[in-house]
DNA sequence: TTGTAAGCGTTATCAG
DNA sequence: CTGATAACGCTTACAA
């Protein structure tokens, strides 16, 4: 007899898992039958399958990650790196992201880098190491490493949130410079010629950076000096929002609209205006970015460019599951280009009468 | 020569990442060491860590995370389910949560399970299937299928944002029912005799079971009759807090004080009784409860139960950590209860003269 | 301090 | 359609 068919019951296991060898001996078949009855029942027969599973329900069994993934070379487990989860910008992207890939067996990992490339380029180091089979990460602006690491290990990847014109990486997203320039372009139409911008800081951002550009290239299409443009700089948060708000309405000459990076800045703004004795638009305009739930309850509503977050969400998975499994070869997947709008609410009218 | 030793040389790898044995034959020591250098470098000269190390460098060598799992019998990895990723509710905590395991060099794997113990059943099941050492759930109510998953499988486990006094489960959280009941004698103290409550579905939901009870407990504390109060469930949600809130107002007996069992359902409520025209605390009071950011940018702001989120969070993370090293043995560790207060900001206020 | 070698539980290749 | 059996890359007694 063979000793390796004694090493089974030779181990008196205490608390642990059943195996797939446990399934086969009491399904009566072997090993690589129970394996293939759970991958791919098609190319088994009806009967032994019946056995199989009954087995497998009998014993509880559930395939072990670890061995599988070994054996397998692919974990089933995709990453995404989000700059923040303590705020809602990324949320519904991100589930609608999450769900896609759990519809296709796949399970997500998440981890937030806090806006800094240096603590991404650990994440994606640890991503990898932590065997995901591809990722999502936001914006373009990381370190040289992480794109290394990425190409070095042929690690699927698409960027999000923005898109871009000029390098050769699949991305989903929207123009966020564009975006910005025509809500920006609206603000102009509608009188306001002393402008402010309360930006995330743009560095390591493009997004930021963008959305900065577009402002200047709205003034510039209206034949005034970007240069002019006052831009306070803070990290997302409302309580900085608030902050910048205040800075920019007591500095000499006060802007009549104040547009802002993000929706959160923006309530930020809102409330403070509202503290300082501000009405919003009457005495001042204010406007957003992301169009995420607070630009509804904030008073007044937010005018705000709506992002189709769920949207970009879903292609973004679809787009990583395919090249994952190599529907491109090597060359990266075509990019892809979501079109934004304007939602009107009400923080934004008409340059106050004095002002016009 | 043992043909075990051949085996590298055979294989013509191409694009596959270096092995512990490429790091062992570059660096002229054995896997073991290699192994050691990078699980328990103290147990190694500081010579060869040293020439290890260079090797390890030079060829980018990223541990295999399938082998790793398989070998070691962990995945240093924890999961978290939590009821919903949408709105804000969790995201503090859950950030503390995985700083804390960052730090510990543990991955987080986070699902949501949209407030369904069905849902979250097979996400329990996904967690382990995916390797995870330990998990983070929210409340107590859950599939008794869920709790054997956890058992059978020797999973560590603790439950947050609530606790038990009498279920031998290691928890880490607050009373939901005393909070709620304090913030409501407020209220009552105030004048208020009318109140009314919009929670969210008590089904499967035991923080907000709990938030009604107490309510209810504070009614009888004041001789007043608990069977009378107006209960309005509805998820979680701004649009459905406004929804409920104009159900409650447009009603017979209009309520003084609507009590909500969350930030989220309260801000619906504020902003829509704005847009009916109704004050806020002049004609109605209206109180949240967790205190989330948009707490403070509602206006007036909202007077709600403050949680500590970062501390949970953090707690909840050295727990897990501690069960699954072993240091409470097989016995659940001891629960931790932590203390709310509340924060006043502006949404309530004295109970109207005409009601009073 | 270091090396040897036996697993860990799957998947996949090849015969039958 | 099914069964042996060789990987997969790492950890960990056990020896030296």
């Amino acid at each position: 007899m063979p000793e390796e068919k004694l090493r089974r019951q030779r181990t008196g296991r205490a608390n642990s898992s059943p195996t797939l060898e446990d399934v086969a001996q009491k399904a009566g078949v072997s090993t690589a039958t129970v394996s293939r009855c759970l991958n791919a029942p098609a190319r088994v027969s009806e009967a032994t399958r019946k056995q199989v599973l009954e087995a497998v329900n009998q014993l509880g069994y559930a395939p072990n990650f670890g061995a599988r993934a070994l054996a397998a070379k692919r974990t089933d487990t995709f990453g995404a790196i989000i700059p923040t989860m303590e705020n809602a910008i990324f949320a519904r992207g991100l589930q609608a992201f999450q769900e896609e890939l759990e519809q296709n067996g796949i399970t997500l990992l998440v981890s937030s880098s806090s806006y800094s490339p240096q603590l991404e380029e650990k994440q994606v180091h640890a991503l990898i190491a932590r065997g995901a089979d591809a990722l999502l990460l936001i914006g373009h602006d990381r370190t040289p490493k992480s794109y290394d690491l990425l190409e070095s290990k042929g690690i699927p990847h698409v960027i999000a949130w923005s898109i871009a014109h000029d390098v050769p990486r699949t991305s989903i997203g929207f123009d966020n410079r564009n975006a910005m320039k025509t809500l920006a372009l609206e603000v102009l139409k509608l009188g306001h010629r002393d402008l402010a911008v309360i930006s995330a800081p743009r560095e390591g951002n493009d997004r930021a950076r963008e959305r900065c550009q577009g402002v200047a290239d709205a003034l510039i299409q209206f034949g005034l000096r970007p240069t002019d443009l006052p831009i306070i700089e803070t990290p997302y948060s409302i309580s900085n929002g608030a902050e910048a708000f205040q800075t920019l309405v007591s500095s000499g000459n006060r802007p009549t609209a104040v547009l802002c990076g993000n929706d959160v800045l923006a309530a930020g703004a809102i409330s403070r205006a509202r503290e300082l004795g501000l009405r919003v638009p009457d005495d001042i305009s204010i406007t957003g970015f992301d169009d995420i739930e607070i630009a509804q309850i904030v008073s007044p509503g937010l005018t705000t460019v709506h992002v189709p977050h769920r949207k970009m969400g879903i292609h973004a998975a679809r787009l990583l599951i395919a090249m994952r499994n190599g529907e491109y070869g090597d060359a990266p997947a075509e990019s892809l280009e979501l079109q934004v709008t304007i939602t009107w609410r009400g923080s934004l009218g008409p340059v106050p009468l004095r002002n016009a």
